[in-house]
DNA sequence: TTGATTCTTTATTGGCCTAG
DNA sequence: CTAGGCCAATAAAGAATCAA
């Protein structure tokens, strides 16, 4: 995390930063006396400056007489174990990495412990093993936590500044986070980053980028993930796999996969149902401590570990008709290695063999076009085609041929090719900054002779291609599929303010479409500060809005809240009957084309706003 | 550093669905 | 029947995977 920062520095940012967003140690860190917050500051540049000065508290004796036994060789067993132990102690779970641990290890013992990695893994896993029953010890101190945690919650309702300061205030994300709160609370909380809450804006741009640094800090999901794969049912284990389950359950919409994971967390379950009944919203305000990255990095990791399904040809050469991607990339390198398939003459280029020139459609590809080329291959589970396959085809369409009609209308699916088009994209709109138009991988890969060539295109036939002209492409069956009866929540009308009805031309429209408008005016009107394009510079007319000349776009929604108020039954009958009446192209009913009357600032508001009183 | 992809973060409401 | 989780839209940025 921390190569580059001065641990000096951390100490300050500890210290000095109110720790009242602290996220995961929010409820200890709270109570910290100040000397405490500069031991865990200490703990922050042991676990990253490696060092004899930066070992930790206890035994340093042990440390020099191991360092002793350095010089003849490897430490032993129980002197590894203890040096783990001191270590683990002194890091944060979420953050450490084993191999963090092992370059603390080497300094600390003066040889190279490489060979180790096994050991000093299992090592590590055992210990924090070994530590659960603490864990639970410590569930009791949950709920002050959480109360800390609501008066800061208070506190930074008062300071505006501090708004962003604590990315974990998702009050929504259930269990598998609120199990990493426990084990947080309980470790020690070493992340400087973590620590330094939230001070003002600035402060927390600057923090999500040294939140980046903490590069080598391959979490200790490492550790937990090799200990998965040995099938030892750690705790740390079950919890990472509850939370990707959680999030895979999430992106399939299925609600049973919550409860399993409620059972999973069956120790979770008192401090669920303690909850107040009280809804989202409290809940979501409810600042739920919890690791503040850790999990985003475990659900990243997730992601990319989700099993693809692979064309034949693929899967012939993995042997697997589904695989991760990256364990793909894995795979094969796998079996360049194993057939020694790398270009001796330039490492970078891999020799196919007939298996692989089925898949790449060359005799030599360059590894790093490798994974360009495996995208034909590899598709979503479930899916018949993928979307990348199709964004490649209306790329390639618009170069070479237009024989398929059908891509032109399959583009809406495709989320590529504007990085910034306002307008309706729908299923998938992340990864924008992927967009990127796609190199030919014929630069990196050399002339293809005719047989080759033929060869491609016999892989293409036999491969993710021919998918394409499977049915279209079955977008995300909750978008469509549920349709959630009748258009509640962000479709349901909602009437805004009389300012906010001047700037998006409408009284009275869903939630989705405030949201939508605001982003078309703030990309017209270039709002976006150029320095760093999550935060809105407001002009005049949008700061008396939102009250700030200046808003992050996650809390753009917050602000613009107190402008919109509910519609009565009959308003949203109306609204909704108009918009039958005068159906767009969206969809969601449009103000743009169908507005309720143009004068409808001042006047059409008043009215709105009364029922609006009605109906609460 | 290359490449692609998926997912997360934030905030909001309310319908739908499941489990108890 | 109730409680509570999921999901819908919207944005930018970054993490994660793998190799030399």
């Amino acid at each position: 995390m921390a190569d580059s920062m001065d641990p000096s520095a951390t100490t300050t940012v500890a210290s000095d930063a109110q720790p009242a967003s602290a996220s995961t140690n929010a409820g200890n860190t709270i109570k910290s006396e100040p000397a405490e917050s500069e031991t865990l500051s200490h703990s922050a540049a042991a676990e990253t400056k490696p060092g004899a000065d930066a070992q930790p508290k206890s035994e340093p004796a042990d440390a020099a007489d191991a360092a002793d036994a350095a010089a003849a060789g490897l430490p032993d067993d129980a002197t590894l174990r203890a040096a783990i132990a001191d270590i683990l102690a002194a890091s944060d779970l979420d953050s450490v990495s084993s191999r963090a641990i092992r370059k603390q290890l080497e300094q600390q013992f003066g040889v190279k412990l490489g060979s180790q990695k096994d050991a000093i893994d299992q090592i590590i896993m055992e210990i924090i093993m070994s530590a659960e029953p603490a864990e639970g010890a410590q569930d009791d101190d949950d709920d002050d936590g959480e109360q800390d945690q609501d008066d800061q919650e208070d506190q930074e309702d008062q300071d505006e500044d501090s708004e962003i300061a604590a990315p974990a205030k998702a009050g929504k994300k259930k269990a598998a986070k609120k199990r990493s709160h426990a084990e947080s609370e309980q470790r020690g909380r070493a992340d400087g980053s973590d620590v330094d809450g939230g001070e003002d804006e600035d402060k927390d741009e600057a923090d999500q980028n040294e939140d980046d640094d903490d590069d080598d800090a391959k979490p200790a999901k490492r550790i937990r993930l090799d200990s998965d794969a040995d099938g030892t049912p750690t705790r740390s284990g079950s919890r990472r796999a509850a939370s990707s389950s959680a999030k895979k359950s999430r992106a399939k919409g299925s609600g049973r996969h919550k409860s399993a994971e409620t059972v999973d967390s069956s120790d979770d379950e008192s401090s669920a149902s303690s909850k107040p009944a009280a809804k989202r919203k409290s809940t979501a305000t409810k600042a739920r401590a919890s690791s503040a990255d850790s999990p985003q990095r475990a659900r990243g990791w997730a992601a990319s570990n989700k099993d693809m399904e692979l064309s034949p040809a693929l899967a012939a050469l993995v042997g697997a008709p589904q695989m991760a991607r990256p364990k793909v990339v894995s795979k094969i390198w796998e079996i360049v290695k194993a057939e020694n398939l790398q270009d001796p003459d330039d490492r970078r280029y891999i020799r196919c063999n007939d298996a692989m020139k089925a898949v790449f459609g060359s005799a030599r590809v360059h590894m790093f076009s490798m994974n360009k080329v495996l995208s034909d291959h590899i598709f979503k589970n479930g899916e018949t085609t993928s979307t990348k396959s199709r964004v490649k085809e209306e790329e390639s369409n618009d170069d070479e041929d237009d024989e398929d009609d059908d891509d032109a209308e399959a583009k809406p699916a495709a989320p590529k090719p504007k990085p910034k088009a306002p307008a309706a994209k729908s299923a998938s709109p992340k990864r924008a900054p992927a967009a990127k138009p796609a190199k030919p991988v014929a630069a990196l890969t050399r002339p293809l002779t005719d047989e080759e060539l033929a060869r491609q295109l016999q892989a293409e036939v036999n491969g993710g291609r021919q998918r394409r002209a499977a049915a279209p492409l079955p977008r995300k069956p909750a978008a469509e599929g549920k349709s959630r009866g009748g258009g509640g929540g962000f479709s349901k009308p909602v009437g805004v303010s009389p300012e906010l009805a001047a700037l998006l031309g409408a009284s009275e429209l869903p939630r989705s479409q405030v949201i939508k408008k605001l982003w078309v005016i703030i990309k017209e009107r270039n709002l976006q500060d150029p320095t760093n394009k999550q935060f809105i510079l407001c002009d005049p007319q949008l700061e008396a809005i939102i009250g700030k000349p200046r808003v992050q776009m996650f809390k753009m929604t917050r602000e613009i809240e107190r402008h919109i108020h509910p519609l009565s039954k009959e308003a949203i009958a109306a609204y909704r009957a108009k918009a039958e009446a005068n159906p767009t192209t969206d969809g969601a009913p449009d103000d743009d084309d169908a507005p309720e009357g143009d004068g409808l600032d001042e006047s059409a508001d008043g009215p709105t706003a009364a029922t609006a009183m009605d109906t609460q």
